[in-house]
DNA sequence: ACGAAAAGTCAACGCATGTTCACATAAACT
DNA sequence: AGTTTATGTGAACATGCGTTGACTTTTCGT
């Protein structure tokens, strides 16, 4: 028994207020977090193999489960968002001076706890060390240069913290910055074959600790056999 | 006294045959060099601020001056074109073993010519470097795993070169390639430096040569100090 | 309780993209 | 000369995109 159904002719202009179209539940979860759901969704969106400027707003509207144009709501572009990423990102990054400022003990234990620190937090905020290594290269010109400033300004403290060191209390700041961005560069290498395996490999999360933390110490092995000039 | 001229019907089914769009000499000028032509313009267009996924192959036919559905009688595809551009990046890569291998002298002379010869390299075929550092961490999984499998390539001869000299002869294999790893690793930090200059920064590119030797040789410092066992 | 502000919706636009297909032309081979 | 092969063309399609504008619903401060 087929009914016609002949799609009743309502009167509505353009919307049907009969069908409110989001469960009420919804809206209310996230009041006020919209943003930060926004933020999140972009996280996930990237993890999964895209480069922020391959990522569309209707693309990340969908995962949210917004409609496209409510983005305009919490960001009037797509590089506002992409800015937003990069504070994100960098706060997990602090933690690591954080807590090798709390270890003053010798510079053998403040590598094996920098190394540590940096190992659990990249496994903690994976999605925000991929998006830095990422799009410090990327094609957007806004978020790349405000990654660049926040690495340089996370080198400097470096630099300023191994000051403090005995160790090193007769080293010229110049060079103070050379080691500091040896030091930097070799993190930001592990960083990198870390977020390559895959985000349960253990053992290769293992092995490589223990290679940055030789690196690191071959590093400063040369430390006092060092004259500034040459 | 207007002439109607009535748009002339004409029994062409879809092209006018009288109005050849092509010169013919363009034609004959790239005879058999469009794939080329396609790379090359493919590295300009990235050189330009832009993602390899962020690319489309109407943006890059345009470019060339080609019809977009041109562009599958040379590549099947994008990732294909990206492949072929990642070849031909390391190619350039490759020239620094080379420039290395001329030099035996010591270790202070190897690393001089080491840093020169990467400097040199950058200057002479910048977007290729560009592309690399860009796409190591870029959208595109094939094209990224290529660099990848690439970059260890590299590693993994260093080392063994590495191996020749008689200042690491008694050295553990995975210690030689620790150290390897250490100074790509360094290596590549000086080029995503060097292209974040402007392509003209003579001033900035001699002061990252200094920074490079510099670094390289405290990591060579430690060398005598170390014993694998720890 | 009410009015303003914040957050979300829908429809519609113009535009760029990837891919297909049938066709055209130049070059190379025989 | 005649055929084959490599290369380029043009029309057409379905799809996804960013952005606009006018509208509705929820939340919040007073």
């Amino acid at each position: 028994m087929w009914s016609f159904s002949p799609a009743p002719i309502t009167l509505v202009h353009m919307t049907d207020p009969a069908v409110p179209e989001l469960p009420p539940s919804r809206r209310l979860l996230r009041r006020g977090n919209t943003a930060r759901t926004l933020i999140e969704a972009a996280f996930k969106l990237l993890d999964r193999n895209k480069s922020f400027d391959a990522l569309s707003q209707r693309e990340l509207t969908r995962e949210v489960g917004i409609v496209p144009t409510a983005f305009y709501r919490h960001f009037p572009g797509m590089e506002a968002l992409g800015l937003a990423l990069v504070e994100d990102s960098f706060r997990a990054l602090r933690e690591i001076l954080d807590d090798m400022r709390k270890d003053v003990r010798s510079t053998d234990s403040l590598i094996s706890t920098m190394v540590k620190s940096l190992v659990r937090n990249v496994r903690e905020h994976r999605q925000r060390f991929r998006f830095i290594a990422a799009e410090r290269h990327g094609g957007n010109a806004g978020v790349r240069e405000a990654i660049r400033r926040e690495l340089r300004l996370f080198q400097s403290e470096l630099a300023t913290d191994l000051a403090r060191l005995p160790y090193l209390k007769d080293w010229s700041t110049p060079d103070l910055h050379m080691l500091a961005s040896l030091m930097v560069n070799a993190m930001v290498a592990i960083v990198e074959e870390i977020l390559d395996r895959g985000r349960s490999d253990k053992n290769a999360e293992r092995e490589l600790t223990e290679l940055a933390e030789k690196q690191l110490r071959l590093i400063v092995l040369g430390v006092p056999h060092w004259r500034s000039g040459r």
